[in-house]
DNA sequence: AGCGCAGATATTGTCGACAAAACATTAATT
DNA sequence: AATTAATGTTTTGTCGACAATATCTGCGCT
């Protein structure tokens, strides 16, 4: 199931989008009480469906399920954030070593040409960036990779759990341009195909971006 | 689903636990079809709790579902078990690192005396040292990272593909002697609260254990 | 004979109903 | 008054039936 490709098709592909996206944006509140019979009738589809798509759910480890209980969305707290950025550094930084030997000239180049693209956006100060370009940049390197494992983990998984954080800790934020620098390095490190380098910055990369996080939180929590 | 500790309750939670083990085993074949209706009789439960087992091995990784066609037990190959290896080489090099500073000195107490008793089985000669040994090494170092995300990916995930390569590739091999030194020494690094380092050395570790594993490949092909 | 199409068959997807377990409420006892 | 037992309600787990999709079979056509 590579979520990011195919199109839904049956009900209950259709009822986990929603309702992962749902859960992503905060309608669906974090901690809260997932009910089978509530959801199927706010979705208009059957107990069956619902429970696939929590299922499914489950496996992204967006909701935590109990036998005979019930499932609830999974609880959002600084130290699961930092438990999320660590194995994200680990797992992205492994992409960004095998990108560097696996992708494709073509591919590499698209990565630079991404790069002048974004460069022309933190030029004119627009805040963009961060969102749709930051991601776009991440997966093509993930994809790059060409490790199926890797690329099921990190986009159907733990990308959207990082969304989530995102959205409902409000971190739309700065980083842009010290961001942009970093990138360009990581992409210099890939067109050398400096496998070993690649990962080292890619690895540095996500730490800053976790410790900028850790910063805001701090600073909202005042 | 913490699957390693809690016991089975439902059926469908036997159902999931038995066509695993069925499948790491072989007594499903590698790639063959799961047919919904043919294992609802096998297993002697209905449709709907075969269906919840194989969403479950399909988030494992175990199985791959297309919509409206079906389950199929994944495909073996070399490539797969590298890709796999990559994976595992990150996550749980990022265990040993997260271990070296999370474990309790009591925890790490407890892998200096597994060591020691590995350390007898190996000097009487004894084979039984790899399978269960050398899994309850990685184990306790994977619980130690305290991180739940990479406990659970490895532990629910990875490790039973793994297994699964292991029992059908016929591998319970040599590498004895030379793992348990491997092994000492990255117990050594965290008993030194030494993160960099045993995160280096596991890493390394389970490249030797990869390359050695494509080595018996090889000469098992000819 | 090979290819394409149509109907028949089998398989997966979805639904509503029943069984079992957890939870809430009330009553009884100390 | 507090705790526990019993009962009733709600929620999840399981089942069999029906609908929709895919696969197979056989026929007709070129």
């Amino acid at each position: 199931m590579s979520l990011i490709t195919e199109s839904p098709i049956t009900a209950a592909d259709k009822t986990f989008f929603q309702l992962r996206k749902d859960i992503v944006k905060g309608k669906v509140l974090s901690g809260s009480k997932l009910s089978e019979t509530e959801l199927s009738t706010n979705y208009g589809v059957s107990r069956a469906v619902i429970r696939e798509a929590i299922n499914r759910l489950e496996a992204c480890h967006l909701v935590e399920r109990k036998a005979n209980i019930g499932a609830r969305v999974v609880a959002l707290t600084p130290e699961g954030l930092v438990e999320l950025y660590q194995v994200r550094e680990s797992l992205e930084g492994m992409a960004a070593r095998l990108a560097a030997t696996n992708m494709t000239d073509e591919e590499i180049a698209g990565l630079n040409a991404l790069l002048t693209t974004h460069f022309q956006t933190v030029k004119t100060g627009e805040t963009y960036y961060q969102e749709a370009g930051d991601v776009d940049f991440h997966y093509r390197i993930i994809l790059g990779s060409k490790n199926s494992h890797l690329i099921s983990i990190l986009i159907d998984g733990i990308y959207h759990l990082i969304r989530m954080y995102r959205v409902q800790f409000g971190m739309a934020g700065p980083r842009v341009t010290t961001a942009f620098d970093e990138h360009k390095h990581i992409v210099g490190a890939i067109s050398n195909r400096d496998a070993e380098l690649a990962e080292i910055l890619m690895r540095r990369h996500i730490l800053y971006t976790k410790n900028s996080f850790e910063k805001k939180l701090a600073s909202n929590a005042i």
